[in-house]
DNA sequence: ACAAAAGTGTTAATGCTACACCCATGG
DNA sequence: CCATGGGTGTAGCATTAACACTTTTGT
């Protein structure tokens, strides 16, 4: 198709960077969401925070590749892994690099100590207190912010966040901190058991006041995840690892 | 980060491909979608049908590598530009390809009889009847597909398949073919009206019955076109040419 | 007993859908 | 004057939001 430049198509390369989010909780103040960056050990941009990533290996899939890097970072798997965007403006950095970025979730107790092969140079921020940041990371960091609040009011990615058996208090919480405001319990509670998306269990949650039901993910029931299959590789691409 | 293979990221190549859309009608029937495929001159799938679409050129951006392709297909600049997905998978190719995917809407009347640079190869098909597709192109048209259907809901990506000017019965019709269903005309007025994204002109369309008024695009009101600015050139990533 | 979270009920407002109806034009 | 699409009105139904109220526990 392309008469240009050999038909070859190379003199690029491409990466994959992930944009890992979790929720953190400090005391008993609300939780917050966090992620964490890399610092830079090389040129370009030595020293500034990055996020996750790594250049692809030609025999990894993009997802694979994703989710390596994400472990290599945390030592976790994702509960959720979606692609974001694939970033290529020609000036975004002095080489000509194809960034494939990723969005994925944690579980709040599987991040809070978790380690990956090099957490010298691994710090976790508040998704609102950012440091500055390596080349355009922080526009990316922002538009998976932006798909994260947009996609919770569709699926269930906000159980990405929580473990199997979670109360609904649980979840309104992580909805809340996604979306930045309050949810009106009584209400809130309808609407999830509206989308028949959710199994009440037999055991609560006792602690403080009144036991609260735990309920686990009803993972038979279709959802608007994505509506279509998975456009690449159906297993991996974008799924709720349960 | 990575630690593989001399971290280099390339034996990798990266190609630019476009899901070009436009509506097409015959005699006096609904119209349908149609788009233009490419018959390929080499292996592999040689002979086959595949998206338009070349390899990037290294000092050229994404998007406009997409507009490129998309001129040289159809001779046309599109009314809409948006990234679909960046597709990875390792065997997709026998070689290893990056494909960023975009997806593109053209106006009616620009379509009729354009011409691109080698006509020779170039055939419109109805986006329902498709003929047998090289690599994974019939999943990424699928994809395309579901992407429009979806995004006519809260956007005004509609209108990318009509001149600057028309009626409500042009729009209402451009949705009924992108969903496959019938709207009721009253309805279909009041919710466009609500959007407050049509601005009235004193023109009519005169022809068979009572005249219709004619409406053009209110560029200045805000909707849900993205959401956060585009992640990338923010000037071409995303938009409606108008 | 009391505080506080879990969970239920009720009502007003809003939006959506269906469909009846009037208007303006070409034939 | 009639057929047809343009355009308005309106009643019924479902969904949402706000908030009063009851239940169940720990202290």
């Amino acid at each position: 198709m392309s008469t240009r430049s050999a038909d070859r198509g190379d003199g690029i390369r491409v990466a994959v960077s992930t944009v890992i989010l979790t929720l953190r909780r400090e005391g008993t103040a609300a939780p917050r969401i966090a992620l964490p960056l890399v610092r830079r050990t090389r040129d370009p941009h030595e020293d500034a925070w990055a996020l996750p990533g790594g250049w692809l290996d030609p025999t990894e899939g993009l997802t694979a590749a994703a989710a390596r890097t994400l472990a290599e970072t945390t030592g976790l798997a994702p509960s959720w892994l979606e692609q974001l965007y694939a970033f290529g403006a020609v000036d975004r950095s002095p080489s000509r690099v194809i960034s494939v970025v990723y969005w994925a979730l944690l579980r709040e107790e599987d991040a809070v100590d978790a380690v990956g092969s090099d957490p010298e140079n691994v710090a976790w921020f508040d998704a609102e207190q950012l440091p500055a940041l390596a080349f355009d990371h922080a526009r990316i960091i922002e538009y998976a912010l932006w798909r994260l609040r947009n996609k919770v009011g569709y699926s269930r990615v906000a159980q990405g966040f929580l473990p199997p058996e979670f109360t609904l208090a649980d979840l309104r919480e992580a909805y809340e901190t996604i979306l930045g405001r309050r949810l009106d319990p009584a209400n809130f509670r309808r609407q999830v058991d509206a989308t028949r998306t959710l199994i009440p269990t037999n055991a609560f949650r006792t602690g403080s006041h009144r036991p609260a039901r735990l309920y686990r993910d009803a993972t038979d029931v279709e959802l608007a995840d994505r509506g279509p299959l998975s456009p690449e590789e159906t297993s991996t691409e974008e799924t709720r690892i349960p």
